[in-house]
DNA sequence: CAGCATCCAACACGATACTG
DNA sequence: CAGTATCGTGTTGGATGCTG
């Protein structure tokens, strides 16, 4: 009988539990966040820079996967009190500290995708 | 008007386009993945290791992302002509490419989540 | 400008039963 | 032992239209 416990539905806490790379890969594994990850480490940007940015995204998708990484303290959020109105995203350090990771998963998928 | 090619939806192809960064995601971040490649990277075992080794999965799903990291060429399935038969999967060449990177997440997740 | 709400299709995933 | 087949469902994500 294949079933220890209750909570069988997918979930960081689950995650958690089994080891760090669960966490890490959930945290940056979305569907978008990676091509959001690639270019805040560039420097921050916009809103509408990003989605201008990101072929083929939809802003329900940007939003939800910006909201995300937000939670997860990847990303801030900077909203400018002005008419129009300006939001702009930027790599938290925590965020900054995936750095090196990102570059090492982008140099090897580089070199081993035909 | 946000639409620049035809193919909409996610595939290898897409994202290779992007950057090397998805494609090592999407190799590595299926939903078992991390828990198989955890394991695999102490050593090769067999089918009934693995399913007895990872709490929870399935064997349809374990045998779901073996194969598509077989496909992707992370893991060897070795298959020995015994009665009753033994299954090995062990990772490959490139599969222990990816060990240090496997490695950075995991320390990154063990420091990361709360 | 920077989103949110709603609807709906496709897919991922689990449960269960069966097999070479 | 090491899987496969089938079914049902919850989630993911795209399309579209609306808003402070």
């Amino acid at each position: 009988m294949r079933k220890e416990n209750s909570t069988n539905t997918l979930n960081k806490q689950n995650l958690e539990k089994e080891c760090g790379m669960s966490y890490a890969l959930t945290t940056i594994g979305g569907r978008w966040k990676p091509a959001i990850l690639w270019r805040l480490c560039k420097g921050k940007m916009r809103y509408s820079e990003l989605r201008d940015a990101i072929p083929n995204v939809t802003e329900r998708m940007l939003v939800l996967q910006l909201r995300e990484m937000e939670k997860d303290g990847l990303i801030k959020r900077i909203v400018y009190a002005e008419v129009p109105p300006r939001v702009e995203y930027e790599m938290t350090v925590k965020g900054n500290s995936l750095r090196p990771i990102l570059k090492s998963l982008s140099d090897w998928g580089d070199e081993n995708r035909l």
